[in-house]
DNA sequence: CTGAAACATGAACCATGTTTCAACTTGCGG
DNA sequence: CCGCAAGTTGAAACATGGTTCATGTTTCAG
């Protein structure tokens, strides 16, 4: 639950305004309440966590919390632009990687259900920014889906895929992705994300018609 | 934003427990207030509704809130199994009445985004359910999805489609469904929603392999 | 008609939790 | 080693809004 080292990059990602710390010690206490917030946010929600609970969590002090963020909302919103970042930045490059888009879709989503699977408070943070930062969270999925309508459209050009790719594909093998990974990911951790990716995948390339 | 005449079966629908009105007057208040409600909710989320606001809207006293619900989640509960028996009633019969599966659901994706389009609120709350009603949310989900698998193994013995289905297929596909709705049905109107279902239904029918 | 049960009312109560602030400590630049 | 800027502290102010309840009104069975 504690923060791991790949927490580190928060600070950096996060962090902008006039609030910014200037020594060593405050950049500490501001990496500390944003992975006490994640934690938090991440297990009870946006509602049910008090700033108390970040504070106590982080080993500050309750006023401290404000030395870095304005509202309660504020770092929450932190919080989405750093993991919608992190999403990215781990699943993109195994698309990349494989030979051609459509192996790469099946790499894409089983790392993609492994990140969630590990990071379960994260993807409840970027649902919550439906109603606590909508702004984020459209740019969080506009985003997403114009970077796979991106690719798909090159990996046309290439003539891995479909010409006729849209923006409606895109959506819906996002769609289908988030879902995949909140059931596989989230909810349950039985079954093995490999399988999952692979039948996925397979519908993906070949459709429901028969044989 | 009223309620129209379809809102009528929310009373039977959602009640159940010890304080189901006796009189026409009890039950006319009942219905005004779960109208109100899926409305403020629906557009300010369940946390920036307050109950004066539903009671306002609904044209009652404060207090006449608590004589049919015990609490703010007890009426978004309540709503939340509302709102999931209506989705599935408007789109199962469009399913059913196609000639086969296939077709059946691009019929079935068109009448959701339609569906979605002209009840937003209904949508907000379903997903607001993930962190307000987590059973409900579940429950929602589950119920679809089990539906689908269902339905999908149904007609792979037909011949339909593919024999392989798997849970892992329906998820896929209602995932896909639920997105395309949030993008095309709330999100922004401009797109046709029947074109918006026949990519979708030929994306899952082919899939994404060229020609 | 009538009275008891159902229903309606809204001011007041109360719990919760965000934000402020003035005093205090730490640590870096000169 | 000094002095000031940066950071820390937590009690208290403050706002919000859910819930209660005692009183008044309406409905309807008998």
């Amino acid at each position: 639950m504690a923060a791991d080292s790949s927490m580190a990059a928060t600070v950096d990602a996060a962090r902008d305004g006039p609030k910014t710390p200037r020594t060593e010690r405050g950049r500490r206490t501001l990496r500390a309440l944003l992975d006490a917030a994640a934690v938090e946010f991440g297990e009870k929600g946006f509602h049910d966590t008090g700033i108390t609970h970040i504070t106590q969590r982080a080993g500050v002090a309750l006023g401290s919390f404000y030395t870095y963020f304005d509202s309660k909302e504020e770092v929450f919103r932190a919080l989405v632009r750093d993991m919608s970042a992190r999403v990215r930045e781990t699943v993109a490059p195994h698309i990349l990687a494989a030979p051609d888009r459509l192996s790469g879709e099946r790499a894409g989503l089983q790392t993609f259900i492994e990140f969630v699977r590990k990071h379960k408070e994260l993807y409840r943070i970027i649902d919550e920014s439906e109603f606590v930062d909508p702004a984020g969270y459209r740019q969080h999925y506009a985003g997403t889906v114009e970077g796979y309508r991106a690719s798909l459209t090159a990996a046309a050009e290439r003539g891995e895929v479909r010409a006729d790719i849209s923006e409606v594909h895109a959506w819906a093998i996002v769609g289908m992705n988030v879902f995949l990974g909140m059931r596989y990911g989230v909810w349950a951790g039985d079954s093995d994300p490999a399988d999952v990716a692979a039948v996925a995948a397979d519908l993906l390339s070949n459709g429901l018609k028969p044989r």
